[in-house]
DNA sequence: AAATATACGGAGAGTGTCTCCGTTTTGCAA
DNA sequence: TTGCAAAACGGAGACACTCTCCGTATATTT
């Protein structure tokens, strides 16, 4: 009893190369299963029996991500800066990922609270990722601010620039108000609030 | 000349009126132009030469809005509040009137800066609006905040809450968020209170 | 080499948006 | 009132998607 076929592997590798080339270069919505299959020289029945929905073959394309976001709070939180600058680190590389490919945003921000989705996984890696965040900056975040909210804050954003073609710096601009908005004012008393 | 055959108009306000009842029901993305054909008993044909997208029916749906959202900032400046209070009932009924028909928020906010999309003069009010809304709080608002940022903030978390199914207090309370990033930190400006 | 489990591939079902064009209705004019 | 263009109607169907079914081909085992 072999587990795998060799073909069997050897097309599916294939066929997340392929995809991750074309949703790259095209985005998500404008890249069709079919023509994955083609441009992976396959039948459709074979791409859908690899991947039953266009959503799990995305998801199998964004592999490394749970480093890539790890990696990510590591470096904003080893900076020796401010906490803003910190946080703005980190909100720019999140933001710049859930870019990375057109349409993704939306998608994968969409699916932060749905348990049943292909992209569970990666939100948890997201949630836990802002939850380091908030820890990693300790006494500098507003109490109460949370991860989930982080994690729909810049994902709508990154989703409205995803959408609106916005330039980096528009987006990032975008991310200095939320940055404001969750961290502490400087100088300021907080037991006002 | 009688550019309007009654037919014509009788059809077309038909329309308007099924079409406003199924979004409302459903949702932008649930209801398919054929199931209005059908509800309003005209041929797709006939729906189609009234409203030659989706989009522009749905824009004629959303009639009485630049009115409604002049209103909620007029209501929201005029309280008797502190800004942060006055923002965020502006913000709350922003965002509230985005997530109005499930599906449109992230529509409407991804034609922000489309000058050619159906919504383009829907974005200029709500443009206008937090224009008014800026000018309004005056100094209470952090120099450099712009009504597109504003817009394009709420309507990214409105978009989140509406595809997520967010409550509107979970909502609420990542528009506090937002408003503590708009505003200048308590403590630093008085005057305005 | 035969047998069997496994994978392949592509036609097509189902569901959308939107178009084309023959038919019907309307409003004006004689 | 009746006739006649112009305007509007309606629905079949083109086209684009995602996804399913199932007969065929191939890999692995014995």
């Amino acid at each position: 009893m072999v587990s795998v076929r060799a073909d069997a592997r050897r097309n599916r590798d294939r066929i997340v190369e392929v995809a991750r080339g074309l949703f790259r270069a095209k985005g998500y919505d404008a890249v069709s299963m079919d023509e994955v299959a083609k441009a992976a020289e396959v039948g459709t029945g074979t791409l859908y029996r690899h991947f039953p929905t266009k959503e799990e073959l995305y998801d199998a394309v964004l592999e490394a991500w749970a480093d890539r976001v790890n990696g990510a709070v590591d470096r904003a939180l080893s900076l020796d800066a401010p906490a803003r600058e910190r946080l703005l680190a980190w909100l720019r590389d999140f933001a710049g990922m859930l870019t990375e490919h057109k349409g993704a945003a939306a998608r994968i921000t969409a699916a932060l609270g749905d348990a049943s989705s292909p992209f569970a996984a990666k939100c948890q890696t997201y949630l836990g990722a802002n939850e380091r965040i908030i820890e990693g900056l300790a006494s500098a975040v507003r109490p109460g601010v949370e991860a989930m909210q982080i994690s729909r804050l810049v994902g709508g954003a990154a989703a409205v620039a995803d959408s609106s073609d916005l330039s980096p710096d528009a987006l990032a601009s975008m991310l200095e108000i939320v940055a404001d908005g969750l961290l502490v004012p400087e100088g300021a008393n907080l037991a006002d609030r």
